[in-house]
DNA sequence: TTGAGTTAGTCAATAATATTGACTATATGG
DNA sequence: CCATATAGTCAATATTATTGACTAACTCAA
């Protein structure tokens, strides 16, 4: 759905995993060992996540000179200007959820959400 | 989750696509083409997903006497300890999941991804 | 200051999931 | 009988994910 929606808008990299992943990226870029924490992947599947998204075009790493073993991911001009479009959509996806649910009911799905997940 | 239930209980072969693939057969078996239209995978797909649990011997497939292009789909005996297990877990996590959220939250969430799944 | 241990990341191999394209065999309807 | 549709296979490629073995850089304490 949502990635249906980013691959019309032209970015055919997007897959729900890269979803996930570009979700953990701030703006201002990361260390790459943060994303290992926010995304609890394993560091190798990170690195191939990030291979690939460096690949398309999307980020780049360097060495951060804080501490030349780390890696230092920042979004490329491609991988902004993808990030507010998916900014964008999530908000018309948000608005058509409200439109059919009513913004209550989705509220409320979203705190039944919520208390699953805290297991 | 309800996965690696199923693992700890034995079952490793199983993952998240081949609980769903399960999910679509009856248990007196059915045709492939028929897993095709409930699935909603492509028919490339589907054959990899029935390759790789015929090889963990799961399920066996045959010619379909009545239509020699067709092949039938038969769960084995592990096939069917594994799924008799599925229904088990399923049982015990939403027994949890009752317990944690209240007999009318849980309804209530159901509800509610229901009226999303209609778009 | 050097040496042990930790941390950050890479490389390689394998497997599961998923797609496209080209193909064979069987069935069906005119 | 022939054209076409249906059921499935084979091959190639890409993404997602894991395990194991490895290198380079940093930290801390003797």
């Amino acid at each position: 759905m949502f990635v249906g929606e980013m691959n019309a808008a032209g970015h055919d990299w997007f897959t729900q995993a890269r979803a996930t992943l570009s979700g953990h990226i701030p703006r201002q870029g990361c260390r790459q060992s943060d994303l290992l924490n926010t995304t609890g992947w394993t560091k190798q599947a990170l690195q191939q996540m990030l291979d690939g998204l460096e690949r398309q075009g999307v980020l780049q790493r360097s060495v951060d000179p804080q501490d030349k073993r780390g890696r230092l991911v920042e979004l490329t001009d491609k991988g902004h200007s993808a990030l507010a479009d998916a900014d964008r959509i999530k908000g018309e996806l948000t608005s058509a959820f409200e439109q059919r649910l009513g913004k209550d009911r989705l509220a409320e799905l979203e705190a039944l959400l919520d208390a699953m997940v805290e297991l």
